[in-house]
DNA sequence: GGTCTCATGTAAATAGTTACATGATTTC
DNA sequence: GAAATCATGTAACTATTTACATGAGACC
Protein backbone atom coordinates (compact mmCIF):
# COMPACT_ATOMS: atom_id res chain seq x y z
CA UNK A 1 0.00 0.00 0.00
CA UNK A 2 1.73 3.54 -0.94
CA UNK A 3 1.57 6.67 1.28
CA UNK A 4 -0.69 9.10 0.54
CA UNK A 5 0.70 11.66 -2.00
CA UNK A 6 -0.21 14.49 -0.47
CA UNK A 7 1.19 17.26 -2.73
CA UNK A 8 -2.64 16.90 -4.49
CA UNK A 9 -3.82 17.97 -1.01
CA UNK A 10 -1.43 20.88 -0.72
CA UNK A 11 -2.55 21.79 -4.25
CA UNK A 12 -6.26 21.32 -3.39
CA UNK A 13 -5.66 23.17 -0.30
CA UNK A 14 -3.91 26.40 -1.95
CA UNK A 15 -6.72 26.58 -4.83
CA UNK A 16 -9.38 26.70 -2.00
CA UNK A 17 -8.28 30.19 -0.90
CA UNK A 18 -8.16 31.07 -4.72
CA UNK A 19 -7.41 30.08 -8.42
CA UNK A 20 -3.73 30.18 -8.69
CA UNK A 21 -1.17 28.97 -11.25
CA UNK A 22 1.45 26.59 -10.66
CA UNK A 23 3.77 29.53 -10.23
CA UNK A 24 1.62 30.99 -7.72
CA UNK A 25 1.28 27.89 -5.81
CA UNK A 26 4.85 27.64 -5.25
CA UNK A 27 5.17 31.18 -4.62
CA UNK A 28 2.17 30.96 -2.05
CA UNK A 29 3.69 28.27 -0.65
CA UNK A 30 7.37 29.56 -0.15
CA UNK A 31 6.00 32.55 1.37
CA UNK A 32 3.37 31.61 3.41
CA UNK A 33 3.84 27.55 4.52
CA UNK A 34 7.78 27.10 3.94
CA UNK A 35 8.42 26.15 7.73
CA UNK A 36 5.44 23.57 7.88
CA UNK A 37 5.28 22.25 4.43
CA UNK A 38 7.68 22.50 1.04
CA UNK A 39 6.70 21.07 -2.80
CA UNK A 40 8.95 21.68 -5.62
CA UNK A 41 7.75 22.16 -9.59
CA UNK A 42 8.91 18.92 -10.28
CA UNK A 43 5.85 17.68 -7.87
CA UNK A 44 3.55 20.48 -8.69
CA UNK A 45 3.30 20.78 -12.78
CA UNK A 46 2.69 16.73 -13.20
CA UNK A 47 0.29 16.57 -10.27
CA UNK A 48 -1.45 19.53 -11.08
CA UNK A 49 -2.05 18.15 -14.99
CA UNK A 50 -3.07 14.92 -12.75
CA UNK A 51 -5.87 16.50 -10.78
CA UNK A 52 -7.10 18.23 -13.84
CA UNK A 53 -7.74 14.87 -15.67
CA UNK A 54 -9.60 13.62 -12.32
CA UNK A 55 -11.76 16.65 -12.95
CA UNK A 56 -10.78 18.11 -9.63
CA UNK A 57 -9.60 21.09 -10.73
CA UNK A 58 -10.50 23.07 -13.82
CA UNK A 59 -7.22 24.99 -15.81
CA UNK A 60 -7.41 27.87 -18.18
CA UNK A 61 -4.60 29.86 -19.87
CA UNK A 62 -4.83 33.63 -19.32
CA UNK A 63 -2.31 36.61 -20.63
CA UNK A 64 0.15 37.51 -17.79
CA UNK A 65 -0.33 41.10 -16.53
CA UNK A 66 3.20 41.23 -16.63
CA UNK A 67 5.26 38.52 -18.13
CA UNK A 68 4.30 35.56 -19.91
CA UNK A 69 0.76 33.63 -20.27
CA UNK A 70 -0.34 31.97 -17.21
CA UNK A 71 -2.26 28.64 -16.64
CA UNK A 72 -4.90 29.41 -14.04
CA UNK A 73 -6.26 26.52 -11.90
CA UNK A 74 -9.51 26.57 -9.88
CA UNK A 75 -10.95 24.14 -7.96
CA UNK A 76 -14.34 21.74 -8.54
CA UNK A 77 -16.89 20.79 -6.58
CA UNK A 78 -15.67 17.69 -6.49
CA UNK A 79 -12.36 19.35 -5.42
CA UNK A 80 -13.64 20.81 -2.90
CA UNK A 81 -15.51 18.06 -1.77
CA UNK A 82 -12.46 15.52 -1.70
CA UNK A 83 -10.30 18.36 0.16
CA UNK A 84 -13.22 17.98 2.86
CA UNK A 85 -12.68 13.98 3.14
CA UNK A 86 -8.77 14.55 3.48
CA UNK A 87 -9.17 17.48 5.81
CA UNK A 88 -11.34 15.02 8.10
CA UNK A 89 -8.78 12.17 8.52
CA UNK A 90 -6.27 11.67 11.04
CA UNK A 91 -2.98 13.28 9.87
CA UNK A 92 -0.20 10.47 8.61
CA UNK A 93 2.99 10.97 10.55
CA UNK A 94 6.23 11.59 8.21
CA UNK A 95 9.45 9.69 9.14
CA UNK A 96 11.47 12.60 11.44
CA UNK A 97 14.29 14.16 9.28
CA UNK A 98 15.97 16.63 12.22
CA UNK A 99 19.54 16.34 11.11
CA UNK A 100 20.59 19.23 13.81
CA UNK A 101 19.45 16.10 16.73
CA UNK A 102 21.15 13.07 14.52
CA UNK A 103 24.33 15.36 14.40
CA UNK A 104 24.30 16.65 18.36
CA UNK A 105 22.83 13.03 19.05
CA UNK A 106 26.63 11.43 17.55
CA UNK A 107 28.72 14.49 18.40
CA UNK A 108 30.73 12.22 21.34
CA UNK A 109 32.43 10.68 18.26
CA UNK A 110 33.98 14.53 17.80
CA UNK A 111 33.84 16.38 20.54
CA UNK A 112 31.79 18.99 22.67
CA UNK A 113 32.93 21.83 20.63
CA UNK A 114 31.79 20.08 17.56
CA UNK A 115 27.89 19.90 19.26
CA UNK A 116 28.64 23.42 20.48
CA UNK A 117 28.80 24.83 16.83
CA UNK A 118 25.46 23.14 15.48
CA UNK A 119 23.61 24.63 18.45
CA UNK A 120 25.31 27.79 17.78
CA UNK A 121 24.63 28.01 13.91
CA UNK A 122 20.54 26.37 15.58
CA UNK A 123 20.53 29.85 17.45
CA UNK A 124 21.09 31.93 14.78
CA UNK A 125 18.72 30.21 12.20
CA UNK A 126 15.91 30.16 14.62
CA UNK A 127 16.30 34.07 15.53
CA UNK A 128 15.97 34.45 11.82
CA UNK A 129 12.83 32.06 11.49
CA UNK A 130 11.57 34.09 14.83
CA UNK A 131 11.55 37.20 13.19
CA UNK A 132 9.61 35.99 10.12
CA UNK A 133 7.03 34.96 12.21
CA UNK A 134 7.02 37.40 14.02
CA UNK A 135 6.34 40.00 10.88
CA UNK A 136 4.15 37.73 9.62
CA UNK A 137 1.42 37.36 12.56
CA UNK A 138 1.39 41.19 13.14
CA UNK A 139 0.62 41.24 9.15
CA UNK A 140 -2.24 38.66 9.99
CA UNK A 141 -3.48 40.28 13.15
CA UNK A 142 -3.75 42.96 11.56
CA UNK A 143 -5.87 41.35 9.04
CA UNK A 144 -7.60 38.73 10.56
CA UNK A 145 -11.38 39.57 9.87
CA UNK A 146 -10.35 40.09 6.18
CA UNK A 147 -10.98 36.61 5.37
CA UNK A 148 -12.30 33.63 7.29
CA UNK A 149 -9.14 31.28 7.27
CA UNK A 150 -6.53 33.99 8.79
CA UNK A 151 -7.41 32.33 12.42
CA UNK A 152 -6.34 29.18 10.91
CA UNK A 153 -2.78 30.34 9.94
CA UNK A 154 -2.59 32.02 13.34
CA UNK A 155 -3.07 28.94 14.59
CA UNK A 156 -0.40 27.25 12.81
CA UNK A 157 1.83 30.09 13.35
CA UNK A 158 1.85 30.63 17.01
CA UNK A 159 2.59 26.85 17.09
CA UNK A 160 5.99 27.96 14.96
CA UNK A 161 6.57 31.01 17.12
CA UNK A 162 6.29 28.77 20.26
CA UNK A 163 8.79 26.44 18.69
CA UNK A 164 11.10 29.14 17.54
CA UNK A 165 10.58 30.08 21.35
CA UNK A 166 11.58 26.76 22.72
CA UNK A 167 14.31 26.06 20.56
CA UNK A 168 15.70 29.58 21.66
CA UNK A 169 15.38 27.99 25.48
CA UNK A 170 16.99 24.66 24.34
CA UNK A 171 19.88 26.13 22.77
CA UNK A 172 20.62 28.19 26.03
CA UNK A 173 20.31 24.67 28.33
CA UNK A 174 22.35 22.75 25.96
CA UNK A 175 25.05 25.25 25.60
CA UNK A 176 25.75 24.91 29.75
CA UNK A 177 25.49 21.38 29.20
CA UNK A 178 27.89 21.11 26.44
CA UNK A 179 30.41 23.67 27.51
CA UNK A 180 31.07 21.27 31.32
CA UNK A 181 31.95 18.60 28.79
CA UNK A 182 34.84 21.10 26.96
CA UNK A 183 38.64 19.87 28.60
CA UNK B 1 23.92 17.57 -7.12
CA UNK B 2 22.27 14.73 -5.59
CA UNK B 3 21.54 15.82 -1.63
CA UNK B 4 23.53 14.14 1.01
CA UNK B 5 22.66 10.45 1.61
CA UNK B 6 22.10 10.33 5.24
CA UNK B 7 21.57 6.84 5.83
CA UNK B 8 25.49 5.88 5.51
CA UNK B 9 26.25 8.68 8.63
CA UNK B 10 23.51 7.54 10.62
CA UNK B 11 24.76 4.00 10.33
CA UNK B 12 28.87 5.29 10.95
CA UNK B 13 27.31 6.92 13.84
CA UNK B 14 25.77 3.85 15.50
CA UNK B 15 28.83 1.86 14.78
CA UNK B 16 30.49 4.52 16.72
CA UNK B 17 28.86 3.26 19.82
CA UNK B 18 29.19 -0.22 19.28
CA UNK B 19 29.53 -3.17 16.51
CA UNK B 20 26.11 -3.74 15.20
CA UNK B 21 24.42 -5.93 12.71
CA UNK B 22 21.80 -4.65 10.87
CA UNK B 23 18.81 -5.74 12.31
CA UNK B 24 20.62 -4.29 15.99
CA UNK B 25 21.15 -0.87 14.25
CA UNK B 26 17.42 -0.63 13.14
CA UNK B 27 16.02 -1.89 16.90
CA UNK B 28 18.64 0.76 18.40
CA UNK B 29 17.50 3.79 16.02
CA UNK B 30 13.61 2.19 16.82
CA UNK B 31 14.25 2.23 20.94
CA UNK B 32 16.53 5.45 21.10
CA UNK B 33 16.24 7.59 17.81
CA UNK B 34 12.72 6.76 16.68
CA UNK B 35 11.26 10.44 17.23
CA UNK B 36 14.24 12.37 15.27
CA UNK B 37 15.19 9.98 13.05
CA UNK B 38 14.48 6.13 11.03
CA UNK B 39 15.81 4.17 8.75
CA UNK B 40 13.97 1.17 7.35
CA UNK B 41 15.74 -1.94 6.18
CA UNK B 42 15.55 -1.80 2.87
CA UNK B 43 17.80 1.48 3.14
CA UNK B 44 19.90 -0.22 5.73
CA UNK B 45 21.13 -3.37 3.92
CA UNK B 46 21.69 -1.90 0.33
CA UNK B 47 24.14 0.88 2.45
CA UNK B 48 25.71 -1.02 4.73
CA UNK B 49 26.89 -3.24 1.93
CA UNK B 50 28.45 0.29 0.56
CA UNK B 51 29.91 1.12 3.10
CA UNK B 52 32.06 -2.37 3.34
CA UNK B 53 32.93 -2.07 -0.20
CA UNK B 54 33.93 1.54 0.59
CA UNK B 55 36.22 0.56 3.91
CA UNK B 56 34.48 2.55 5.95
CA UNK B 57 32.95 -0.97 7.91
CA UNK B 58 34.20 -3.99 8.55
CA UNK B 59 31.75 -6.92 8.42
CA UNK B 60 32.03 -10.77 9.87
CA UNK B 61 29.52 -13.62 10.23
CA UNK B 62 28.96 -14.72 13.88
CA UNK B 63 26.70 -17.31 15.22
CA UNK B 64 23.53 -15.57 16.93
CA UNK B 65 23.09 -16.58 20.78
CA UNK B 66 19.28 -17.02 20.21
CA UNK B 67 18.85 -16.94 16.56
CA UNK B 68 20.31 -17.11 12.88
CA UNK B 69 23.51 -16.21 12.17
CA UNK B 70 24.35 -12.31 12.47
CA UNK B 71 26.22 -10.12 10.19
CA UNK B 72 28.03 -8.07 12.69
CA UNK B 73 29.36 -4.66 11.49
CA UNK B 74 32.50 -3.01 12.96
CA UNK B 75 33.26 1.03 11.81
CA UNK B 76 37.09 1.04 10.39
CA UNK B 77 39.84 4.23 11.03
CA UNK B 78 38.62 5.69 8.09
CA UNK B 79 34.89 5.14 8.62
CA UNK B 80 35.37 6.87 11.94
CA UNK B 81 37.66 9.77 10.10
CA UNK B 82 34.57 9.93 7.81
CA UNK B 83 32.03 10.29 10.39
CA UNK B 84 34.20 13.32 12.19
CA UNK B 85 34.15 15.33 9.29
CA UNK B 86 30.31 14.47 8.53
CA UNK B 87 29.44 15.90 11.96
CA UNK B 88 31.56 19.04 11.25
CA UNK B 89 29.75 19.81 8.52
CA UNK B 90 26.28 22.02 8.94
CA UNK B 91 22.92 20.31 9.05
CA UNK B 92 21.29 20.64 6.15
CA UNK B 93 17.80 21.25 6.30
CA UNK B 94 15.15 18.83 5.58
CA UNK B 95 11.85 19.73 3.69
CA UNK B 96 9.75 19.96 6.48
CA UNK B 97 6.82 17.33 7.01
CA UNK B 98 3.96 18.98 9.52
CA UNK B 99 1.10 17.28 8.41
CA UNK B 100 -1.21 18.77 11.30
CA UNK B 101 -0.24 21.93 10.63
CA UNK B 102 -0.82 21.34 6.84
CA UNK B 103 -4.22 19.92 7.78
CA UNK B 104 -4.80 22.63 10.62
CA UNK B 105 -4.07 25.41 7.91
CA UNK B 106 -6.20 24.36 5.51
CA UNK B 107 -9.30 23.53 7.81
CA UNK B 108 -11.41 26.54 6.81
CA UNK B 109 -12.32 24.51 4.02
CA UNK B 110 -13.61 22.17 6.43
CA UNK B 111 -15.09 23.96 9.49
CA UNK B 112 -13.12 24.51 13.35
CA UNK B 113 -14.75 20.88 14.19
CA UNK B 114 -12.22 19.42 11.99
CA UNK B 115 -9.41 21.21 13.16
CA UNK B 116 -10.30 20.94 17.01
CA UNK B 117 -10.18 16.70 15.79
CA UNK B 118 -6.27 16.91 14.31
CA UNK B 119 -5.65 18.69 17.79
CA UNK B 120 -7.00 16.47 20.12
CA UNK B 121 -5.30 13.91 18.24
CA UNK B 122 -2.07 15.45 18.17
CA UNK B 123 -2.79 16.09 22.52
CA UNK B 124 -2.97 12.17 22.14
CA UNK B 125 -0.01 11.45 20.60
CA UNK B 126 2.01 13.77 22.31
CA UNK B 127 1.33 12.99 25.58
CA UNK B 128 2.33 9.24 24.48
CA UNK B 129 5.62 10.44 23.24
CA UNK B 130 6.22 12.30 26.37
CA UNK B 131 5.72 9.60 28.48
CA UNK B 132 8.25 7.69 26.52
CA UNK B 133 10.85 10.56 27.08
CA UNK B 134 10.44 11.15 30.53
CA UNK B 135 11.15 7.16 31.39
CA UNK B 136 14.35 7.43 28.64
CA UNK B 137 15.31 10.73 30.54
CA UNK B 138 15.46 8.54 34.01
CA UNK B 139 17.25 5.93 32.52
CA UNK B 140 19.65 7.85 30.87
CA UNK B 141 20.12 9.99 34.00
CA UNK B 142 20.76 6.77 36.59
CA UNK B 143 23.35 5.78 33.62
CA UNK B 144 24.93 9.02 32.56
CA UNK B 145 28.39 8.07 33.98
CA UNK B 146 28.62 4.67 32.28
CA UNK B 147 29.21 5.88 29.00
CA UNK B 148 30.55 8.93 27.81
CA UNK B 149 28.00 9.86 25.03
CA UNK B 150 24.89 9.57 27.71
CA UNK B 151 25.50 13.58 28.05
CA UNK B 152 25.21 13.86 24.18
CA UNK B 153 21.96 11.80 23.97
CA UNK B 154 20.76 13.95 26.79
CA UNK B 155 20.83 16.89 25.60
CA UNK B 156 19.04 16.20 22.58
CA UNK B 157 16.52 14.25 24.48
CA UNK B 158 16.04 17.22 26.47
CA UNK B 159 15.20 18.91 23.10
CA UNK B 160 12.15 16.25 22.75
CA UNK B 161 10.77 17.22 26.28
CA UNK B 162 10.81 20.21 25.40
CA UNK B 163 9.04 20.08 22.09
CA UNK B 164 6.40 17.82 23.76
CA UNK B 165 5.39 20.42 26.97
CA UNK B 166 5.52 23.11 23.78
CA UNK B 167 3.06 20.86 21.91
CA UNK B 168 0.82 20.53 24.80
CA UNK B 169 0.55 24.33 25.43
CA UNK B 170 0.04 24.88 22.23
CA UNK B 171 -2.95 22.11 21.94
CA UNK B 172 -4.69 24.18 24.18
CA UNK B 173 -4.32 27.55 23.45
CA UNK B 174 -5.47 26.75 19.45
CA UNK B 175 -8.16 24.57 21.65
CA UNK B 176 -9.42 28.12 22.99
CA UNK B 177 -9.08 30.11 19.35
CA UNK B 178 -11.18 27.00 17.30
CA UNK B 179 -13.71 27.19 19.89
CA UNK B 180 -14.35 30.74 19.53
CA UNK B 181 -15.13 29.46 15.70
CA UNK B 182 -17.28 27.03 16.30
CA UNK B 183 -20.94 28.52 15.23
C1' DG C 1 22.91 44.63 -23.08
C1' DG C 2 22.37 42.51 -18.63
C1' DT C 3 19.78 41.05 -14.91
C1' DC C 4 15.66 40.15 -12.40
C1' DT C 5 11.14 38.41 -12.00
C1' DC C 6 7.51 35.92 -14.11
C1' DA C 7 6.24 31.52 -15.94
C1' DT C 8 5.85 26.45 -17.53
C1' DG C 9 7.47 22.41 -17.87
C1' DT C 10 10.63 17.83 -18.35
C1' DA C 11 14.40 14.47 -17.39
C1' DA C 12 17.32 12.23 -14.48
C1' DA C 13 18.48 10.86 -10.36
C1' DT C 14 18.03 9.96 -5.47
C1' DA C 15 15.91 8.83 -1.23
C1' DG C 16 13.05 6.20 1.04
C1' DT C 17 9.10 3.07 2.18
C1' DT C 18 6.52 -1.09 1.91
C1' DA C 19 5.79 -5.60 0.96
C1' DC C 20 7.59 -9.83 0.17
C1' DA C 21 10.60 -14.05 0.71
C1' DT C 22 12.99 -16.91 3.79
C1' DG C 23 14.19 -19.37 7.73
C1' DA C 24 16.10 -20.42 12.65
C1' DT C 25 15.16 -20.48 17.63
C1' DT C 26 12.51 -19.78 21.70
C1' DT C 27 8.39 -19.74 24.35
C1' DC C 28 3.80 -21.02 25.35
C1' DG D 1 2.28 -26.75 16.75
C1' DA D 2 1.46 -21.79 16.86
C1' DA D 3 3.27 -17.40 17.72
C1' DA D 4 6.86 -14.25 18.74
C1' DT D 5 11.40 -12.74 18.12
C1' DC D 6 15.70 -12.84 15.76
C1' DA D 7 17.77 -12.12 11.37
C1' DT D 8 18.98 -10.93 6.31
C1' DG D 9 17.90 -9.40 2.26
C1' DT D 10 15.44 -7.95 -2.43
C1' DA D 11 11.90 -5.95 -5.58
C1' DA D 12 8.72 -2.73 -6.64
C1' DC D 13 7.16 1.41 -6.08
C1' DT D 14 6.52 6.27 -4.59
C1' DA D 15 7.92 10.58 -3.40
C1' DT D 16 10.76 14.19 -4.12
C1' DT D 17 14.57 17.03 -5.48
C1' DT D 18 17.69 19.09 -8.66
C1' DA D 19 19.08 20.58 -12.83
C1' DC D 20 17.98 21.83 -17.20
C1' DA D 21 15.45 24.02 -21.17
C1' DT D 22 12.93 27.86 -22.66
C1' DG D 23 11.29 32.34 -23.16
C1' DA D 24 8.66 36.98 -22.27
C1' DG D 25 8.61 41.45 -20.17
C1' DA D 26 10.43 45.04 -16.93
C1' DC D 27 13.98 47.80 -15.21
C1' DC D 28 18.54 49.82 -15.04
Amino acid sequence: MPRPARTRWTILGCLSIRPMSGYDIKAFLDRTLVHFWSESYGQLYPTLKALESEGLIESRMEPGERGPERNVHSITRKGRSELRKWLALPAEPSPPRYEHSLKVFFSHAAGPEVALEHVGRLREETLRTLEEYRASEARLEAMRDEAPWIPYWLVVLRGGIRYTEMTLDWCDESERELRALLP
